[in-house]
DNA sequence: ATGAAAGCGCTAACAA
DNA sequence: TTGTTAGCGCTTTCAT
C-alpha cells in the first residue's frame, strides 16, 4: 500500500530494492556493480526486484560518494564540421566499449569560450578531458592542473603538453605534400590556406620549409588565405590561373576547397595535373571520386580520437596517471593519386 | 598553513570559500547561482574567496541536494556521420545559451544497443532525452515514462510520440521528388534507397504513394538497395542504364550515392539529366557543386535540432512539460537544379 | 540578506 | 559473503 503510493512519488532507491529482495542496500549496490561479489541466490532476488520497482540506478548519488564519474568531456572547435566525425567516433568506440560516456561541447575556435567550457565541464567533475586545441589561456592551464585528471590535446604536436598530446604533425604534413609536389617537378606552387586560425600557421610553416627545401624562393603574392567551402576553391583556382599563369600546382590546406578548386577545373576545361597540379592536406571519401582523383595527406583522425580514449580507459584502470608518454606521434600519409 | 595542506589533498569546497570570505556556506552557493540574492559586499569578497582558493563547484554534489542536472542526452544513430552534424549543432547552440549540456551517444541503428544506453544514460539523470530514433523496445518507451524527463524524438513522422516528436515527414518528402520527376516528364524512375534500416521503408512508401498519383506502375526491378557511398551510387547507376536502358530517371535516398551517381555519369559521359535524371533525398553543400548540381530535397536538419534544444529549455523554465503540441512537422524543400 | 539543520542516494571503510 | 556506520558536497527548508 505504502509503498505503491510512495512509487508515485518519487524514484526507488536502492533501499527500497533491498527490502524488496530482503537484503541490505549495500549488497543491492554491489551486485549491480560487481556482482561476482554477491551470492548467487542474493544476486536473483536482487535482479528480480530491480524489475519489480522499476529501478534504474542513480549515478550523480554514486558519483558524490565514490568521487568519480564515468564522464569524459571532449571539447572541439566545431561540433557540426565533418572533420571532427572520425575523431569522436573513435573516442567513443574507445570509451563505450568500457563503460565510459562522451560529454561534448563547442568551443567555436575561442580561447575564452574554451575557458567557460572547460570550467563549467570541470564542475561535472569528468574522470578525463579532450581538447582538440592546443593553445590555451593560463586559467585553462592552470585549472586543468588543478583538477588532476589525464587531459589529451589534439590537433598540433606540441612540445609542452598540460597532460598527453596526441597528434600529427601539422608542418611534417605540409612539408611532405610540398615536397612532393617539388618532386613531381612542379615549380610555382600555390599554397592556400584555410581561413580557420587554428592549424594554418603551422601548415604554412611546412609549406615554407618544403619551399626551401627545394630551393623555391616563397612567393607571398601566391599564398592566399580561403575559406573552407566549394565555392571559395573554386574561386580561388580561378583567380590563382587568371592572375598568376606560371602557377603550375595548388596545395590546399582544406580538402573542401580543394575539391571546389578541382570541379571548377573540371568545368573550365583545365586538365588537372596538366594545367595545374592540385594537392590537399586531408583526404576525403570525396577526394578520392572526383576525376582525376586528388592527391592528399591522410591524417589519422579516428585513430587520434581511438587512442585518446584508451588513454582515459587506461588511466581508470591503473588509477597511477601519466604513465605514458607525453606526446604521440600519429604520423600521416601521403596519398598519390591522379591530381598531381 | 592547515589551509595549505588541505588544498594539496582535496579540492576545496563551499566551506573553504565561506572560511576565507567570512561567511556562511549557504551564502557562497547563493552567491553563485543566484548573485542578485546576496549583498553587495558579500558577493565582493567572496568572488576574491573562489579565486584565492581555486574553487570549482562540485556540480554533482549540487545535482544530487537540487535533485535536477543540466544535462541533456543526446542519441544518435551514427556518431561521426556528417548527417547528424547540423542537427548537434542546433541542439548545442539552443543548450549552451542557456546553460545546458550535451552527453553523447551512438546507438548504431540498433534497439538493443539503444535500450543499453537509455538506461545507463537515465542513471545520470539527464534534464532531457533527445533521440534520433522512433522505434523502440518496449523497455525503452517504460524507462522514459517513468524518468518523467521531456524526451524529443526526431528522424520521423509519428503519431505515438513517447513525449514529443520534431521531425519532417520522410513520406511526404520521398513523394514529393517522385512527383517532381514526374512532372519533368520522367516516366521509369528508379529508386535506390539507402541500405541505413532507419527511414527505408517510409521514403520507398512516399516513392511508392508518388508512383501511384502518377498513373506510373511499381516495378520492383528497378527499386534497389544501396549503401551510402560514392562507389555505390557509381556502381548502381550504371547496373541501371546498362541492364535498364529505359530508366529515364533515379532517385536516391543516400546523397553520397547520389553524388557518386552523378560522377559515373561524368565519367562515362552519360549526359545528366538528358540520358538520366537523378535527383537525392537529402542535400549538401556538395550537391550544389557537381555539374549538373543535383536536384534534392532540403531537410530541417538543423532546425530539428535547435527546436529540440529549445524544447528542453522551456520544460525547464516552466517546469510543466507537456505544455506544447506532441508533434511538430518542420517540413522540407524542394531544390530543383540542373540534374532534373 | 543571512544562517542552521537536515538530507539528497549512494559507496568507502570497517566489522562480523 | 553480508551488514553497519559515516560521510561525499552541496541545496532545501525553515528560521531570524
Amino acid at each position: 500500500m505504502d509503498d505503491h503510493l510512495q512509487e508515485r512519488i518519487r524514484r526507488p532507491r536502492l533501499e527500497d530494492v533491498a527490502r524488496h529482495a530482503g537484503v541490505s542496500p549495500i549488497t543491492v549496490s554491489r551486485s549491480i556493480r560487481n556482482p561476482e561479489s554477491v551470492s548467487a541466490a542474493a544476486r536473483a532476488k536482487i535482479a528480480l526486484a530491480i524489475d519489480a520497482v522499476g529501478y534504474v540506478p542513480n549515478q550523480i548519488a554514486g558519483s558524490l560518494a565514490s568521487n568519480q564519474t564515468k564522464i569524459v568531456a571532449v571539447l572541439v572547435p566545431s561540433i557540426g564540421t565533418p572533420f571532427f566525425g572520425p575523431t569522436i567516433e573513435g573516442l567513443n568506440e574507445a570509451l563505450s566499449k568500457n563503460g565510459l560516456y562522451m560529454a561534448i561541447g563547442d568551443v567555436g575556435y575561442s580561447p575564452s569560450e574554451e575557458e567557460r567550457l572547460v570550467e563549467a565541464f570541470l564542475a561535472q567533475r569528468p574522470c578525463g578531458m579532450y581538447l582538440h586545441q592546443t593553445t590555451h589561456t593560463a586559467r585553462v592551464r592552470k585549472l586543468l592542473a588543478q583538477a588532476r585528471i589525464p587531459v589529451v590535446e589534439a590537433g598540433s604536436l606540441i612540445s609542452n603538453p598540460i597532460d598527453v598530446n596526441i597528434s600529427y604533425s601539422n608542418v611534417d604534413a605540409a612539408r611532405a605534400a610540398t615536397l612532393h609536389l617539388g618532386e613531381r617537378g612542379y615549380r610555382k606552387i600555390a599554397f592556400l590556406s584555410s581561413s580557420r586560425p587554428s592549424r594554418t600557421k603551422e601548415r604554412e610553416e611546412g609549406y615554407r620549409q618544403g619551399l626551401k627545401q627545394l630551393n623555391i624562393p616563397f612567393d607571398p603574392r601566391i599564398s592566399l588565405s580561403v575559406t573552407s567551402t566549394f565555392e571559395d576553391g573554386g574561386r580561388a583556382i580561378r583567380y590563382l590561373i587568371e592572375t598568376y599563369p606560371d602557377v603550375d600546382a595548388a596545395f590546399f590546406s582544406s580538402p573542401i576547397a580543394a575539391v571546389g578548386a578541382l570541379l571548377e577545373c573540371q568545368r573550365q576545361q583545365w586538365p588537372v595535373p596538366q594545367r595545374i597540379a592540385i594537392a590537399s592536406f586531408d583526404d576525403s571519401d570525396l577526394a578520392a571520386q572526383v576525376s582525376p582523383a586528388l592527391t592528399a595527406i591522410r591524417l589519422p583522425r579516428y585513430e587520434v580520437g581511438r587512442q585518446a580514449g584508451q588513454y582515459f580507459v587506461d588511466c581508470l584502470n591503473r588509477s597511477d596517471m601519466s604513465a605514458g608518454l607525453s606526446s604521440v606521434d600519429l604520423g600521416f600519409q601521403l596519398i598519390q593519386r591522379g591530381s598531381t
